[in-house]
DNA sequence: AAATCGGGGGG
DNA sequence: CCCCCAGATTT
């Protein structure tokens, strides 16, 4: 954070105004959505383009809006018939609130969208950014919004350090945007913005060159404007462990089919024990382990977290009968079985066929 | 494979 | 306050 939101109002003037006079020559004006900007229609693109690019936006829209003309006739609407028109957009939630937001507004405003900033944000699926959005796309209406666009283009311009999802960066960008904000052109302020940061100042590789704003931007002074804003920091995967037990007999080892649902869904994997390896095959099979060796254990990385593997090799005097349990079965060791397998299992049967 | 997007919900 | 999520696209 370089600059301060105190500046001189005039200056802040001199941004808005060169958004607006890029707006006009650069940004775009002919969308469907614009054409009859009422606050429905932008409701529903803002709902839209939240999770999905323009050009993919264009045919739904065009669709849902066949479909459900107005307010009132989305409210009215089965919740199923919302979802289906929405179908290949991904994020239904989203559907099912813009479609509960209408039963409310046919409700309680009388079937007409709500005009006042904190009545249009207290509707479901509605934060502050979009009802900004709303309002000032559609009215006129000056209100500050917050998108990822805009989000990048005062982070930049302002050089605002860390992650937005912070609460006290957040609140930055919200000044900036609020001071920034013209009393007149709101439209052109709002689209410009968005705009500006959809096609110019774009997440990677940003056309500097083509900015109104390069003159006066920290970041474009720096060098490196792709340093703002922030990344999300990453956080380090919570390490889980687990053990697992590699039942050779006869020269086959026995795998396990995974449930359908979780980790490793469905494939085959060597089964997970809490309580000691040998205390495992009693239960299990009645039988006393001839041997057991711990291996070295060994990590796997998953999205959400890490795994550290403890597999303990048990082998046992002979090959007993898997009684009905289609979900375990007696492999030979010597070739690699055709089933699907979790990687780290493929990995461990490799040395277990190496070290037979 | 990882980052991203705005709002909602829960701890 | 912070974290996580939905889901598909982009890098």
């Amino acid at each position: 954070m370089s600059d301060s939101v105190a500046s001189p109002a005039i200056v802040e003037k001199v941004i808005a105004q060169k958004v607006i006079e890029w707006h006009r020559h650069h940004g775009r004006h002919d969308l469907p959505w614009q054409r009859t900007p009422t606050p429905y229609r932008v409701w529903v693109s803002e709902i839209m383009l939240q999770q999905t690019q323009v050009t993919t936006v264009i045919p739904y829209f065009q669709r849902f809006m066949e479909r459900f003309p107005d307010l009132v006739t989305l409210a009215d609407a089965p919740v199923d018939d919302v979802l289906h028109l929405w179908s290949g957009l991904g994020y239904y939630a989203r559907a099912r609130n813009l479609h509960s937001a209408a039963v409310v507004i046919r409700d309680e405003h009388g079937g007409r969208f709500p005009e006042a900033i904190d009545a249009v944000e207290a509707l479901p699926g509605i934060g502050r950014s979009t009802a900004g959005a709303i309002l000032s796309l559609a009215l006129g209406q000056s209100h500050p919004i917050l998108d990822g666009n805009v989000k990048r283009v005062l982070a930049r311009y302002h050089r605002v350090d860390g992650w937005p999802g912070r609460t006290a960066v957040a609140r930055r960008l919200w000044e900036l945007a609020e001071a920034h904000l013209p009393e007149r052109d709101a439209r052109a302020w709002t689209q410009g913005m968005m705009d500006l940061g959809a096609t110019v100042c774009t997440r990677s590789r940003p056309d500097c060159e083509h900015c109104p704003l390069a003159d006066g931007c920290g970041g474009h002074a720096s060098g490196e404007p792709e340093r703002w804003p922030g990344k999300k920091p990453k956080k380090a995967r919570p390490l889980r462990k687990t053990r697992m037990l590699m039942p050779v007999a006869e020269g086959r080892v026995l795998l396990q089919r995974r449930p359908p649902a979780g980790i490793w869904g469905g494939l085959w994997a060597f089964p997970e024990v809490e309580d000691s390896p040998a205390a495992w095959s009693r239960t299990r099979f009645g039988l006393e382990p001839e041997a057991t060796e711990t291996w070295a254990s060994l990590r796997h990385g998953f999205s959400h977290f890490e795994l550290e593997i403890q597999p303990i090799r048990l082998d046992l005097p002979s090959r007993p009968e898997t009684v009905a349990d289609t979900n375990s079965e007696w492999f030979p060791l010597d070739h690699p079985p055709e089933v699907g397998l979790a990687a780290p299992v493929s990995k461990l049967l490799d040395q277990l066929r190496r070290r037979h």
